[in-house]
Formats: structure tokens, C-alpha cells, sequence
DNA sequence: GGGCCCGCAGGG
DNA sequence: CCCTGCGGGCCC
């Protein structure tokens, strides 16, 4: 039988009547009164009713770990690493990777020892060191299927077919002509296939950083959030995302880095806006375009968004108190009901939540107040305010009723100042509300301590010192097959002529490849000098049904075209181009 | 200004 | 496959 708490009134959910004061029993956490009769294991003494806590908030949190990581074990032997006091962070921070790198590259012969080398840094540089220039001047990633056009510049083949198939014959990068040949013909650079997965792959293996995601069929979606046909209603209410523009998987944890942001090379900025959802979306700030909780409940949670549209939320800049989903009757089309109609669990994104709070990962905050403007959240639009931690999550009867809902207190855990710091704002420091859980969460703060977050004494800030989860799923791992290929590729790529930037790739790369060489056929790429202009096409979308035969094809599946019928595709950045 | 309905994307 | 979700425009 289900425990029940009293609810506004003090009446016990369970036997209906309202307990006289001395059989009631007030949570030392969430301060919900219970009726002690109706307990199934009431305190025994007078002294551990002071300090008690009722079922909700007792209830043990499941030992949950990250699933792809390996386990407790893992996390075992990283906490060693840490708490090692001989090694320097440096030294950790190695130790870690090898750790890592060592979980993930599984049985794989002779190739285990390069696995290893390969995840010491070296070659994350590599890539980083090619820059932009590899990139894909339509989709600006790296390219899938990379052909490389006389003059040196790199697309991918689908882009590439697209820009031939509008009747382009120049180069979209620098306008050079485009021989016939190549154009009816073009053929995949298999060395820049080789030089740009060994470079992910090293990359991969860096153990938490460096990661580059890439999201399938990316590249074909067009720059900004698009309607379809079938969408009766125009504007964005429709709307289908645009293109990701950062590389960070969806799991990612954390701020957004430089090297995840190929297009400014930058990261995502505390402070840096957007015009609504959809295009914070696209910036990996926060993915779901409408749930407000970015998560998975047997790993932990990336993002949240607040909009100010639950009553029980509390926004106080630094810290804010944020209201689980769930809880609210949605059925049918009426989905904008804002009342609570049932408790709310730690489930799904809820649990999410609460994992990261156990386990002290960082997660990612944006602001949209649209109904109640605040301090906060003074513009329009979708505003990424940094990192924060959840100090601490219970379960409360809401503000709005006798339903529970799941409550957490978030505090602000990065260094970088937050807009609403800024004298522009004005409005801090300002005196904190006498609330206990805001309370414990300061005195934690003063005393420098925090279940899973250190106080670095050098820079003044909380860090987070756990190293992230490995991710869930990187699909930029390769299997040793395709390894295997890959190194044959590199080998052959030894005689033929590349860009001069892969050319320094594989040269670094050649010295960590000693063993038996085997020739294999490799497409002609031919280089010259690049030029420096740029294109301010897009990358066209229409429907290409090629499946050019292909020396080493990604592995990935493509996959389905949800519903979206490309054809009928209208964003706004295409309307002058020749799409019928 | 609120109700309503539409849609996509992601978790399970 | 089903369900849910701190969007968003339009219609009343």
C-alpha cells in the first residue's frame, strides 16, 4: 500500500482524517507533513522523529551508473585516480584517458598498443591542426564521402552532386572551373576518408574531450528550422529542426567547447541567445525543441529549460528551484494544461535528473521566461545561462494542490559571469529567502564543500572533477574491419597526390604505422593552392538517389527520412533557389 | 488573451 | 511503436 502524505489542509491523503498535531510528523527535508498512524514504519524514539524524513525523501537512490562506462568498477578506478595525491592533474588526467581508452578498445590484437598511444592527445591535434580548411563548404562539417576538386577544396559527395546538379560548374569555395570529368564523375577521396576517421577516431579516444558527433543526415537538412507540406499551419509552430551546427553528442554533458563548434570555432557562450527552441536547439544548447528536460533516465541529464511556466518554480539567477515533468493530464489535444492532476515520479526525465544530481554531473541551463518576464530572463527568445549542478532533489506536495511533484534546487557552478550579474542587470547581490534547502545549499557554498563538486582555491569557482560518462552512443567509433581498412587506405594514400594538409596528416601518422603494407587502389585527388574567398551558398536540398560505389562507406545507417518529404521542404533560405 | 490544434523529436 | 513534452501560431 502506497504511503501517503497530508495534503495543503493537513488531512492524510491516506486515511482522509486530519491528525491532531502531536501524531503528525513534519519531513526534515521537504517539511511535507505525514500522518504517523498511517506510516508503515513510524520512528521509534522521540528524538528520531525530530530528525525524520519521510518516505519519499529517505528512499535510497538506486546505485545507478553511466551504462556504457563499464560500471562501478570503472568509477572505482577513476575515484583512485583522483584521489591519488601523488600524480598531478596532468598525470590524472592521463591516467583517466588510458583508463578509459582501455574499456573501449576491446580485443583488438596489434592494434591495441596504437589504440592506446593514439588516445594520448597526440593526434587530437591533428584534425584541430587542419582546421577549417577540410570542411564541407555547404554543410560545414567535415565531409562524408569527401571529394576533392582540383583546386584543393574538399565537399562532401552529396553536396558536392547537388551544387553539379544545379548547373554550377565552379568551385563553391573559390570559383575555380570544375573540369567536365570530375563533375559528371566525381570519385571519393579515400585518403581524405582515412586521414579524417583516424583523426575522429583518435579523437574519440580522448576520454570525455575532443568527441565530434556528427548527426545523421545533418548535412541535408537546411539551415534553419523548415515546415513541410503537410504542416497546414505555416511558421514554426510546425516546424522540423534545421541543421545541428555543433558536434557534441546529444548526451554530451557540460558546457559546449571550441572544438564542437566548427563553424565559429568557439563553443556555446554563457549569455549567447537565440530566437526560440528550435534554434537553441540547433546550437546543442538544449535538443528537445518542446520537453523542458534533456535526459535519459539510466544516465543523467544534459539540459534544462526553464520557461517560468511552472508555479512551483522559484528563479533566483544563480540558484532556482526547477519542477519535474509529468503531473499534468495532456490527453488529447488539449496539451497546454498547466494544472497538476497526478504526482509527479522520479521517472523518465525526472530520474534523469535525479542521477545527475547523485552522480554530480553538470548540466546545461537556458532561460525563456514568455509569461513572466523576469530579472532573469529580460529578453525575448532562448538565452543559454552556463552550467549549474543540482545540489540536492525531494518530492513536495505542490503549490497547487495535494499532487507531488519533484523538486530540485540547482546552483549556478561555472565561473563565467552569468548576464544578470553584469551592472546592466543590476540586480545582485540581493538577500536570499529563508527557504532550507536554499539554506543548506549556501552553508555548503561557505564552507567550500559540495557532494560532488570541488572548490578550486586557484580560480575561485567550483569545478566539476568527475570525469563525464563515456558517451552513449558515439557513432565515430569504428570496428577493427574498418581500421583495418582505413590503414591499408593510409598506406596507398603514401603514393598519391592529397591536399597538402592531408598529406601532413598521414605523414605524422605513418610514423605510428610500422607494420605490413599492402597496396590498394586509391581514388585520384589532385591538389593545387587553395584560394581564399568564400561562399555564402547553402547546401542545396533536393533528392539525391545516388549510391555511388564507394571504396570505404561509412558505417553509419542512414536514417529514416521521418516524414519529411524533402521535396516539400520550404525554409525560408531556399526560397531563391531553384526548387520547384 | 486564452483555447486549441498542429507538429517534431526523443525516450522507453 | 507509442507516448509524452516548460512550442508556437492562429482563431475565436
Amino acid at each position: 500500500m502506497a504511503q501517503l502524505p497530508c495534503d495543503n489542509d493537513g488531512a492524510c491523503l491516506r486515511c482522509k482524517a486530519k491528525p491532531p498535531q502531536e501524531e503528525t510528523l513534519t519531513c526534515g527535508t521537504c517539511g511535507t507533513p505525514w500522518h504517523a498512524a498511517c506510516l508503515s514504519s513510524p520512528p521509534e524514539t522521540l528524538a528520531s522523529t525530530l530528525q525524520w524524513h519521510c518516505p519519499d525523501c529517505s528512499g535510497e537512490i538506486d546505485p545507478l551508473l553511466p551504462v556504457s562506462g563499464g560500471g562501478s568498477d570503472l568509477v572505482a578506478a577513476i575515484r583512485a585516480i583522483e584521489a591519488d595525491e601523488s600524480l598531478t592533474d596532468a598525470d590524472k588526467a592521463k591516467k583517466r584517458q588510458e583508463l578509459l581508452s582501455g574499456k573501449s578498445a576491446t580485443d583488438e590484437d596489434d592494434d591495441e598498443e596504437e589504440g592506446k598511444k593514439s588516445a594520448g592527445g597526440l593526434d587530437v591535434d591533428l584534425l584541430k591542426a587542419l582546421g577549417e580548411n577540410l570542411n564541407c563548404s555547404f554543410c560545414i562539417q567535415l565531409p562524408e564521402r569527401p571529394v576533392t576538386t582540383p583546386c584543393g577544396h574538399n565537399f562532401c559527395l552529396k553536396c558536392f552532386e547537388k551544387w553539379i546538379g544545379q548547373g554550377k560548374r565552379t568551385c563553391a569555395k573559390c570559383r575555380s572551373s570544375i573540369p567536365p570529368k570530375m563533375a559528371s564523375n566525381p570519385r571519393i577521396n579515400s585518403s581524405l576518408v582515412s586521414a579524417i576517421r583516424l583523426a575522429r577516431v583518435s579523437k574519440s579516444a580522448g576520454a570525455g574531450t575532443g568527441k565530434v558527433f556528427h548527426f545523421i543526415s545533418n548535412q541535408d537538412r537546411p539551415d534553419k528550422a523548415f515546415t513541410t507540406e503537410r504542416a497546414k499551419k505555416t511558421g514554426k509552430a510546425n516546424a522540423a529542426s534545421g541543421r545541428i551546427y555543433v558536434t557534441i553528442p546529444p548526451d554530451h554533458f557540460g558546457p559546449i567547447p571550441a572544438e564542437n563548434d566548427p563553424v565559429r570555432n568557439q563553443g556555446v557562450l554563457v549569455g549567447e541567445s537565440w530566437e526560440d527552441r528550435l534554434e537553441c536547439r540547433q546550437w546543442g544548447a538544449h535538443f528537445p525543441h518542446v520537453a523542458g528536460i534533456a535526459g535519459q533516465s539510466n544516465y543523467g541529464a544534459q539540459s534544462v529549460a526553464l520557461s517560468g511556466g511552472y508555479e512551483d518554480d522559484e528563479d533566483h539567477g544563480e540558484w532556482f528551484l526547477y519542477t519535474g515533468s509529468g503531473g499534468r493530464d495532456l490527453s488529447g489535444n488539449k496539451r497546454t494544461n498547466k494544472d497538476q492532476s497526478f504526482d509527479q515520479k522520479f521517472e523518465k526525465s525526472n530520474e534523469a535528473l535525479r542521477v545527475s544530481c547523485k552522480m554530480g554531473y553538470p548540466v546545461r541551463v537556458v532561460r525563456s521566461h514568455k509569461e513572466k518576464r523576469s530579472a532573469y530572463a529580460p529578453e525575448a527568445g532562448v538565452r543559454y545561462d552556463g552550467v549549474y549542478r543540482i545540489e540536492k532533489c525531494w518530492r513536495k506536495v505542490g503549490i497547487q494542490g495535494s499532487f507531488k511533484v519533484c523538486r530540485y534546487l540547482f546552483v549556478r557552478c561555472d565561473n563565467e559571469p552569468a548576464p544578470w550579474t553584469s551592472d546592466e542587470h543590476g540586480d545582485r547581490p540581493r538577500p536570499l529567502p529563508n527557504i532550507p534547502e536554499l539554506k543548506m545549499a549556501t552553508e555548503l557554498f561557505e564552507r567550500k564543500e559540495s557532494p560532488s563538486w570541488n572548490f578550486d582555491e586557484g580560480e575561485g569557482c567550483w569545478k566539476w572533477m568527475k570525469p563525464p560518462p563515456a558517451s552513449l552512443k558515439a557513432v565515430n567509433v569504428l570496428d577493427p574491419e574498418e581500421r583495418k581498412t582505413m590503414k591499408r587506405a593510409i598506406k596507398a594514400a603514401h603514393s598519391n597526390s592529397v591536399n597538402r594538409e592531408v598529406m601532413e596528416v598521414i605523414e605524422k601518422l605513418k610514423n605510428k604505422e610500422e607494420d605490413k603494407a599492402e597496396s590498394e587502389e586509391v581514388e585520384d585527388a589532385s591538389m593545387e593552392e587553395k584560394a581564399e574567398s568564400e561562399s555564402e551558398e547553402n547546401c542545396e536540398t533536393t533528392e539525391p538517389e545516388e549510391e555511388t560505389p564507394v571504396v570505404t562507406e561509412e558505417a553509419e545507417q542512414p536514417r529514416k527520412r521521418a516524414k519529411l518529404d524533402i521535396d516539400t521542404v520550404v525554409p525560408a533560405t531556399m526560397l531563391e533557389s531553384g526548387m520547384k
